[in-house]
DNA sequence: ACAGGGGTATGATCTGGATCATACTGTGGA
DNA sequence: TCCACAGTATGATCCAGATCATACCCCTGT
C-alpha cells in the first residue's frame, strides 16, 4: 500500500517519531487518520477536550487565541512536518488554543492514547517529546519577552523566525504577520512598507522576502 | 539531625517530590544545599549553563529578563514550595531567566544529577514533574494572550493570580507589579489607585488586598 | 533625632500606534 | 470578461500610556 508506506516516510522526518522503529513507526502509520481543512477552516477550538496529537502533512497550520472585540492573537505559526498541541495529550487536559488552517492544508491525527503507548515503548520518543516541549517553553518564554518592545521590533523578530522555518520566502499576508506580533494590519503594512523602502525585505502579493537578515538583526540591538 | 527532618518535611510539601518514598525523600534531602540571598541578588542568570534545580524555601523569588534599556520584565513569581527553572535540568539548555531574590530568601539547591536520578527511580515524580512543566506552560500561554490587553485588564488578571499564589494579602510594590506586568511604576500606581477608589482593592505601603475578586474578575469581561 | 532613600502620589506633556476613512490593485470565480 | 473581494496602501485623527517633573511619606540605619 504506497499510501501507508508514504505516511511511513512522513512520520520519520517528524523529529518526535525520528528514533521510532520500522515496527513502531509502521504501528503510529495505521493508527494515523489523514483529514483536509479548507483555508480558514477551524481543525480545534480552544477550551475543548483533546484525545488526539495533530501533525502538518501540508500547508499551514496557525495556533491562535480569539480576544475580545474578535482581534485574533496568532501564537504559532507551523509548517509541514511539525506537530502540534501535544501538551493536552500530556496533562490531559483541554487545548490551550485554536487550530485554524492557515492555507488549505492536510493534517495528521493520531490518538492520544497511541500516542501515549508509542511513547511508554520508546523512550528515545519521550525524550524527542520532551525536547519539543523544552523548545516549545523556550520559544514562548523568549516571544513573551519582547511583547512590550515597539512594533518594528516584534515584526522584526517575527520576520527573522519564519525565515527559519519557511527559508527564503515567507508565504503570509499583512495581516496575519499582525495578528502574529499583536498589532494592526495597517501598521503592520506601515512598519513592512519601510523596511522595504530601507532595503530590508521585497515583498509581493501574500509573500515577503528577506533581503539581508542583518539589517533586521540590528534593529534588535 | 533535626534539621536534616525539617528538610525532609519541606520536601514533602512541593509537588515535585510529594510522591517520593521516605528513602528517597532522604536521598535527596541529602543533596540539598540550602543557600540564603539578599534582597535584591540575583541568584542565577539568564544564558548561564545550569547544574542545579531550585526550589523556594522562603521568601520570594522572581524570574526575570533585562530588556534594552534596563527595564526588567518578570515572567514569573515564586513562593514558598515552588520549584523554578527546570527547564534546564530537562533540556540540558542554559538558564532561560535571570533569578532574583525579591525580599531576603532561602532556597535549595538540588544537583541536576540527583534530580534525574530521582526522576528516573520515581515515575510518580517523572509524572509530577511533566506535569509542573505543562502548568507552566499554559501559564505561559495564557499570560501572552493577555499581552496586549488594557494595562488595567493586565494588572486585574495579574492581581488574581498572584493572590491565588498568596492568599489575601499581595507583599507587592507597585514597581514589581508594573514589572510583572510590562508597564511603568507610574501606570501602575495611577491604575491601583484606581481600583481602590471603585472599592476593589486596599492598599498599604508594599502590600495588596483584594476585598471583592469579582470586582476585579468583571473588568476581565 | 535626623538624614537618606525607597515607595507612593499626581500633574503636564508627548508620542507610538490604534482607529477611521478612502482608494488602488491583483486574483479568482461566475 | 468583468465583478467582487482580499490584500495592500496612505492620510487624518485620537488616545492610552510612556515620559518627565515634583513632592510627600514612611522606614532604616547611623
Amino acid at each position: 500500500m504506497p499510501r501507508r508506506h508514504a505516511l511511513e516516510l512522513f512520520l520519520k522526518q517528524v523529529q518526535m517519531f525520528r528514533h521510532l522503529s520500522a515496527a513502531e513507526r509502521q504501528r503510529a502509520a495505521a493508527a494515523c487518520r489523514e483529514r483536509s481543512f479548507d483555508r480558514g477552516e477551524a481543525i480545534f477550538h480552544e477550551g475543548h477536550p483533546s484525545d488526539s496529537v495533530w501533525l502538518v502533512r501540508e500547508g499551514r497550520v496557525h495556533l491562535l487565541h480569539y480576544l475580545t472585540g474578535g482581534r485574533v492573537q496568532t501564537t504559532c505559526v507551523m509548517a509541514p512536518g511539525e506537530s502540534f498541541c501535544c501538551l493536552p495529550a500530556l496533562d490531559r487536559g483541554s487545548y490551550p488554543a485554536t487550530a485554524v488552517a492557515a492555507t488549505p492544508a492536510k493534517v495528521i491525527q493520531l490518538p492520544t492514547s497511541v500516542f501515549h503507548e508509542l511513547m511508554q515503548g520508546s523512550p528515545a520518543m519521550a525524550q524527542e517529546t520532551l525536547c519539543t516541549f523544552c523548545t516549545r517553553l523556550r520559544q514562548v518564554e523568549a516571544k513573551g519577552c519582547l511583547a512590550h518592545d515597539p512594533v518594528d521590533r516584534r515584526i522584526a523578530q517575527a520576520l527573522l523566525t519564519l525565515q527559519k522555518k519557511f527559508g527564503e520566502t515567507i508565504p503570509m499576508t499583512r495581516q496575519e504577520i499582525a495578528d502574529l506580533v499583536g498589532t494592526t494590519v495597517e501598521t503592520a503594512i506601515r512598519t513592512i512598507s519601510r523596511f522595504q523602502k530601507e532595503g530590508r525585505v521585497r515583498s509581493t502579493r501574500g509573500k515577503l522576502a528577506l533581503l539581508q537578515p542583518d539589517a533586521l538583526k540590528q534593529l534588535l540591538s
